[in-house]
DNA sequence: ACAATATATCAAGATATATTGATATATTAA
DNA sequence: TTAATATATCAATATATCTTGATATATTGT
């Protein structure tokens, strides 16, 4: 139950459903760059991945000064299906555009 | 977008999830019954159904004075599948026992 | 019409979550 | 070692959600 309501509650966040389908979109993506893709300060995304992580969306990478997110892989069934329904949602997705030195 | 957050939402709470469990169990079930077999007091009973009513869970059918509660039918793939993904957390729910009149 | 029952809704307070700015840690380059 | 960059975390505030008690509406039985 615990583990589902965190799935659940990492789920409920329109910043946090448009980061999934960013990093889905373009693959390993540093703090950096989804901070100027998205116009946000970098606490606050840190923190949503922080979420999304803990939530098994997300695995991060670590080289360097960077840290990369991707999609965690393998995903369970269920977190693939709520990513299938969260592409159906077309949302607007911010476009990336590399400016930090990674 | 808009919807998709609203079903999330209304996933994220555990008394939702039970409720939803209770009722997927045990079919069509007035309000008065759910608030007994749930020791909770009718306003809050009343207030998570109609997020899940709204939400896209569950459909009402009005009988007398009774409001019968029930999964709606026919759910969507995503809303089957997050009912699967529940019924694998083995919630305890609570014994129905019918103490209204209904 | 009146009382009792079932349900819905509202307003207030309690609790949880999100956002921001500041600060801490870690890595790289000079 | 020092400065710059990348990321994480904390504390304070803002915002959203939950719970409760009170009240409103609707139906049934007398």
């Amino acid at each position: 139950m615990k583990t589902f309501l965190q799935t659940i509650g990492a789920l409920n966040d329109e910043t946090r459903l448009t980061l999934l389908r960013f990093i889905e979109l373009n693959g390993a993506v540093c703090v950096c760059d989804i901070e100027t893709a998205f116009g946000m300060i970098q606490s606050r995304i840190s923190r949503h991945l922080k979420i999304l992580k803990e939530a098994g969306f997300l695995r991060v990478e670590r080289k360097g000064r960077w840290a990369y997110y991707s999609i965690r892989s393998p995903l369970d069934a269920f977190r693939q299906n709520v990513l299938k329904e969260i592409s159906y949602l077309e949302i607007e997705v911010p476009l990336l555009k590399s400016t930090c030195a990674g």
